[in-house]
RNA sequence: ACUGAAAAUCCA
């Protein structure tokens, strides 16, 4: 079963869903039994493909099957709705996983405050960020950035920065992609100076990368700004960096 | 242990 989940993730991820699928059916057919690990991996490569119809037949299917359908199963579909932008299905999911008692946890929420963030609805972002913590689950780095980006993006900077400083008592500090986020805000603005100055700090904190750089050379370039540009590309070289 | 799920830029 190891290797088949492997084989199965790795089939998914370079977009062969179909014959993951048909791999699947095989090993069915030698009386085979997979776990919910290779499920999950089949259900994902689903998603990714757009396919919800089938990753939602497949999890039939392993109910009929007598395989667990567990949190991560789940939380494949919900973010397989979510990006869907099928708010009904995603509803409907967490009522089944209700019914079962089960607790959404913070993977799943982070996909929904995510969705949420992503369609500029920051209240109920905020909403679901504190039905989960009134269930005692804890945010992790991941969810944290995922409200900084929907409050950058929506331009609530003040409120990102907010919840960075809330990141620093616990124990996730803000990383590369959290940074990233407030960095793209300010060079979406064109506040170059101050996405510079944090540009800098990031850089003595280890938390540039080849995203972060473009940002800004994107941001210089937005403005005409090519000589700056440049010299941040210079920059970007020098650190080992391959521009791409 | 990036092992089956979630976050930033670009990628039409």
């Amino acid at each position: 079963t190891y290797t088949y989940r492997s084989w199965i993730s790795g089939l998914c991820l370079t977009g062969r869903v179909a014959e993951a699928k048909e791999f699947v059916d095989g090993l069915h057919r030698q009386d085979i039994s997979l776990n919910e690990m290779c499920y999950s991996a089949l259900l994902h490569g689903y998603c990714q493909a757009g396919r919800l119809e089938d990753a939602l037949r497949t999890a039939r299917d392993m109910v009929e099957r007598g395989v667990n359908v567990d949190l991560v199963c789940y939380g494949v579909l919900m973010n397989g709705n979510l990006r869907n932008h099928d708010i009904c299905g995603a509803f409907s999911l967490l009522d089944e996983m209700r019914d079962l008692r089960m607790r959404p946890g913070h993977v799943i929420y982070t996909s929904m405050i995510d969705a949420y963030g992503k369609s500029g609805k920051l209240d109920a972002a905020v909403e679901t960020w504190e039905v989960m913590i009134g269930e005692g689950c804890r945010p992790n780095v991941v969810t944290y950035t995922a409200l900084v980006n929907g409050l950058c993006k929506a331009g609530y900077i003040d409120k990102a920065e907010l919840f960075m400083k809330e990141m620093l008592t616990t124990r996730c500090f803000p990383n590369t992609v959290t940074f990233g986020c407030v960095l793209d805000y300010l060079t979406t603005i064109g506040n170059m100076e101050s996405a510079v100055q944090l540009h800098h700090a990031m850089r003595e904190g280890l938390l540039t990368n080849n995203a972060t750089y473009n940002m800004l050379i994107r941001g210089f370039c937005k403005l005409g700004k090519m000589q700056e540009a440049s010299s941040v590309l210079a920059q970007m070289v020098e650190s080992g960096l391959f521009p791409d």
